[in-house]
RNA sequence: GGGGUUGUAGUUAAGCUGGUUAUAACGCCGGCCUGUCACGCCGGAGGCCGCGGGUUCGAGUCCCGUCAACCCCGCCA
């Protein structure tokens, strides 16, 4: 290769020099008796000149070029008489002594330029043209600085970078699995892994002690904004460790990362919060730090014997009573506030109820009448907002569904209240998690992060009577409102990871089949372990600004799992479905 | 599985209560132009109005269905 340099790297050190240049032609201003080609390469574009007067052949030759033909350009870099403060290298041109088309290009569906005006189908289906952009890019390099810390850092903390199967064992739970067949055994499938939970695991037993993996993982799940079917983990685990150890760990990830992909600083320790504390508070157990204020709160004794007798029956059927004050939504419309009742209902709330308190606590809406001046009072006593006038936004119902609800009404609130931070990265680590978690579905409990999770001690009495009540050796991070990763400290004894199945309606059957494996290697010495798992994805998503996470996925998957450039998945030859001894329903 | 928004030149959009030949900008093609950098000026080409059906004398516009993209709920150990 003999190029000389990166386009964007001209300065005017290379005033006088010769170059070689290769790059892609970004647009031609042709002004008849001259013509200036911007040429882009992955580092930046530089301007180029062509002069009849120079070399009249070569002039011809340019004419001729079209936007994204690939070109090699010899020249030598000059001052510009006139500079291009817009761009880096807008001190200097090359004035081209020869020029040759190494590749044509049609002309381009979409346009290479930092703002363009295709939306985000068109782009996908041309994503090849949209990674050129420099926007498009941007978002990549910093993927890989922040992919690199990684690396680097768990290394320094002497973590092992281990593989494990793609070709994996379909375990029951969890998310839908992808299934391959097995050609050589007709009838059986591998499953693509939902994550590389129990071979981490067993990396543990088998004494490596810290671990780490950059990871795909699979999920045949709907999809959303921020969801893939495939995405990547930082899969994270470790022996004789207790949740301190992994909080620790990955605060100096997280700050280090931030620091190397970014050049922004993370105040360390990253603050912490039980996960009851943050359903309690935020009604979220991915509270969005960057809102502060209009804390939920419980309402229930402002509403005994008020004579509403919706809420109080409520509380008698052993429901709550929530609410939240928002002061700078007192001066509302009443069609302004009437709104955010679609955003409680969307969330399963049966309805919402409002007042708004004003001056020496007179009322108005639809629960004035059923509040008093002490009634009133009570309510700015437990919002804690002294005298200010207040919307109060009150829901009620069972607690699972109505504590949602409000969280949901109280981010929304603060999106239109203009009151979330910018510019801000706002982590917590939200700690202790119920162990098991009541799905309506299947009409029992079920784990709410894996069944290899170690409940707390102290709260197993609680197993058999109130498995709602247990809590677990469980925790998530977040950041911004978003939940960046998780893990728990796991079983190591065999007796308790089969209890839990139990506890779970895994028969000793059924466990024996599916996770036999895992469990016969919990019996040869397994040390203490835990770990934890980062959504690369998402980690992206709030490192760059990108506002979905296909933007941080060089060629990702529709709402519906396809794929636009190549348009998978595809239908296949009926020869492979022969061969794998399959026969597609109709 | 449910709810919502959007589909009109290559791209992004306009197109009203249904009515002649479906507009504009950018891009593209041709011509002119030696300091442009979103170059400028003049001219031109370019359309299964997502697809299928219906209502109507007449549908881009109204109705039904369907497909796709996106957002939300469910789902995502």
């Amino acid at each position: 290769m003999d190029r000389t340099h990166y386009c964007g790297e001209l300065s005017e050190k290379a005033v006088d020099s010769d170059v070689v240049l290769y790059g892609w032609v970004k647009n031609t201003r042709n002004l008849g008796g001259c013509i200036f080609l911007d040429l882009r390469d992955r580092e930046g574009i530089v301007q180029v000149v062509f002069d009849p007067a120079d070399d009249r052949s070569v002039f011809e030759k340019a004419s001729g070029l079209g936007r994204e033909f690939v070109i090699r350009v010899t020249g030598k870099v000059r001052r510009r008489p006139n500079p291009n403060s817009k761009i880096p290298t807008g001190m200097v041109e090359v004035v081209a002594t020869g020029v040759e088309v190494i590749s044509r290009s049609e002309v381009p569906p979409i346009e290479v330029e930092d703002i363009i005006t295709a939306n985000e189908e068109t782009r996908f289906r041309n994503r090849v043209l949209d990674l050129r952009r420099r926007p498009v890019q941007r978002i990549f390099k910093i993927r890989h600085k922040a992919v690199q810390s990684v690396r680097r850092y768990l290394d320094e903390q002497g973590y092992m970078e281990l593989e494990t199967p793609f070709l994996a064992r379909s375990t029951p739970e969890g998310a839908r699995d992808f299934l391959v067949p097995s050609r050589k055994q007709r009838g059986s499938f591998y499953a693509l892994p939902q994550s590389p939970q129990l071979f981490k695991q067993l990396f543990m037993a088998a004494g490596f002690d810290r671990y780490f993996q950059v990871v795909k993982c699979f999920r045949d799940e709907d999809l959303r904004g921020e969801r893939q079917p495939e995405f990547t983990q930082i899969d994270i685990e470790a022996s004789f460790v207790e949740p301190e150890d992994i909080y620790e760990l990955v605060d100096g990830l997280i700050s280090r990362t931030w620091r190397d992909a970014i050049d922004a600083e993370v105040d360390l320790p990253l603050p912490r919060m039980t996960w009851q504390e943050a359903m309690d508070r935020f009604g979220s157990d991915k509270p969005d730090l960057r809102l502060n204020g209009m804390e939920i709160q419980d309402l229930s004794d402002v509403f005994k014997g008020s004579g509403f007798k919706v809420f109080e029956s409520v509380i008698e059927d052993g429901g709550v009573v929530r609410g939240l004050a928002a002061p700078l939504a007192y001066g509302w419309s009443r069609k302004q506030v009437q709104d955010l009742e679609a955003v409680v209902k969307e969330h399963g709330a049966a309805g919402m109820a409002w007042v708004k308190l004003g001056d020496d606590n007179v009322t108005s809406g639809p629960l004035a009448r059923f509040l008093n001046r002490e009634r009133a009072e009570h309510i700015r006593r437990l919002a804690g907002i002294g005298e200010k006038p207040a919307l109060v936004c009150v829901c009620a119902g069972k607690n699972t569904v109505t504590v949602p609800a409000l969280g949901a009404l109280r981010l929304e609130l603060g999106k239109r209240l203009g009151l979330i931070e910018r510019d801000t990265y706002r982590f917590a680590w939200i700690t202790d998690f119920p162990l098991f978690e009541w799905s309506e579905e299947e009409h029992d409990w079920t784990p709410s992060h894996h069944p290899f999770t170690r409940p707390r001690i102290e709260d197993l009495a609680l197993l058999d009577e109130n498995p709602g009540g247990v809590r677990s050796l469980a925790y998530d991070i977040v950041c911004n409102g978003s939940e960046i990763g998780g893990g728990s400290i796991r079983i190591h004894e065999e007796d308790l990871q089969r209890r839990i199945f139990e506890r779970l309606g895994i028969s000793s059957r059924e466990a024996e089949e599916k996770f036999g494996f895992f469990l016969r290697n919990l019996k040869f010495g397994t040390p203490p372990h835990g770990g934890v798992a980062l959504g690369m994805d998402r980690i992206t998503m709030i490192l760059t600004g990108a506002d979905s996470i296909r933007e941080v996925i060089p060629f990702p998957k529709t709402t519906t799992g396809q794929c636009l450039l190549t348009n998978a998945p595809s239908r296949v030859d009926e020869r492979q479905f022969r061969e794998l001894g399959l026969e597609l329903l109709r």
